[in-house]
DNA sequence: CGAATATTTGAGGCCTATCAAAGTGAGTGG
DNA sequence: CCACTCACTTTGATAGGCCTCAAATATTCG
């Protein structure tokens, strides 16, 4: 599954030099591409931290933006409209996940970018990015690599939106966050799933009102439990084979690799 | 829109030395972001050439590729299934296009390669991409925009299959490709298109019925003429605004930019 | 506590899928 | 040159999934 080996993946207990890089849970680190050299440098490269209130558009449609955002607390999305008014997330973004890569390469997005809740971000120039990536070859490497992770989830999610079902689709997605959020694989896994009805219904191509009947359908088949905006899912594997859902398109496990030097 | 220019754009009359290479009409030149040198090298790396036969597997699902693709004659599609037998092409490879980047970065690939009609590729060994990325910066600089840009196209269809009802997405596809296909923006635009309406059905998440019955629909309503497998387009303004298509997410206009290095 | 927001429930209708079969066209072989 | 086959396109009828509209209930938050 992965083309070679780097460096040592990243581990808890094997932290580099400055161990609180606040760059230590996102996607940058846990590429494992880079080395804990550029990790720093990136560190230093990046903006202090913001707080956005939930709700907050932090780019609009077609905006401007001169800097790589980085999610480092809570949840936000990527948006895109239509005349029509017909909304569509084409992503989910949680801690850890980049916000904008384009902006590395564009000056405009195509989307907007919302937070879905309280959020926290810290910032990367795209100057700055650039001249890093220019600099520091694990740096390059991890863009592509998150550049290309990113094309294999867009593509899953076309895959459902064109060939699954309302119910397959929200189970499907809740097997891909139950991942994304740190799941351990085990058969049983639970996690704080804030997002109302309606924004899971414009993140599959639905109405809210199908989502509530499709959340319903799955609480009655006793796929998931839902209680307080917390979902769990008692049987990780049966709701897997419901959905269809292969994690290997998260590419989540870290270290993919780049013998090159 | 654009953020730098890093060396002057590829024009016809501004070829480089080895006027002849392979690679002049793929979206690797055409990115603007390689200087000739780094074209040469690439051309260098580059297998020879190898022609398929319409409807040739280039690649298996999940399959192992130690190569990237460049398409750089005919028509191909990547696809994925579903359990049920649902099918979908999460891209559709026009002359020039990189068939499958992702295998710069992993060794077995989400989705399958076919071809459309004949096809003609050349191959680049991961090796090789992976030194020649660390080596040129230019090289490393297209690798991850091609990648950006295929996010933006994706962002998109998804878009179009969540929001746009069948005779839309169809219309919409239809802009796209005439684009992507090197329209040069006339009202007026003609080009072979020689998909079947099951492989349309299959890029849109339709039916092949339905797909028939959409483009007679738009035939009826004057915004497209088919004739053996050809569409003309007579007003290329009015089947835009018909399907809420925007050209820029496809980010065509060559030279992109990249100030460090 | 009151207002705004989110969830839930119900009824009716449209878009698209499904199933089935006829029509068309290209290529093959006699 | 004509039967024949195979793949594709076209047409028709029916069914189902999801949307739309509307209103009631529950929940959050100032």
């Amino acid at each position: 599954m992965i083309a070679g080996l780097h460096h040592t993946p990243p581990r808890e207990s094997h932290a580099p030099a400055r161990a609180s890089s606040r760059l230590l849970n996102t996607r940058l680190w846990n590429s494992g591409l880079l080395s804990p050299e550029e990790l720093h440098a990136l560190e230093d490269a990046v903006s202090f931290e913001r707080v956005y209130r939930s709700g907050s558009i932090l780019i609009r449609e077609g905006e401007q933006a001169d800097t790589v955002s980085i999610l480092l607390d809570g949840w936000a999305c990527r948006f895109e409209t239509t005349r029509g008014g017909g909304r569509q997330l084409p992503a989910l973004l949680v801690p850890g996940d980049i916000v904008n890569l384009d902006a590395l390469m564009f000056d405009r997005l195509d989307y907007g970018v919302q937070t879905l809740t309280q959020a926290t971000t810290i910032a990367l120039p795209r100057a700055r990015a650039q001249a890093l990536f220019a600099e520091h070859p694990g740096i390059a490497r991890t863009f592509t690599w998150l550049a290309i992770v990113e094309n294999s989830i867009l593509s899953r999610w076309a895959l459902c939106l064109a060939r699954r079902v309302a119910i397959e689709r929200l189970a499907h997605l809740l097997c891909e966050l139950s991942v994304r959020l740190g799941g351990k694989d085990e058969q049983v896994s639970s996690f704080a799933f804030p997002l109302t009805q309606e924004q899971v219904a414009d993140a599959l191509g639905l109405t809210a009102v199908h989502v509530n009947r499709m959340l319903q359908a799955l609480r009655n088949d006793g796929l998931i439990q839902t209680c307080n905006r917390h979902v769990t899912i008692p049987d990780g594997a049966k709701l897997r084979r419901f959905s269809g859902f292969d994690p290997a398109y998260l590419h989540s496990t870290a270290a993919p690799g780049f013998t090159a030097g």
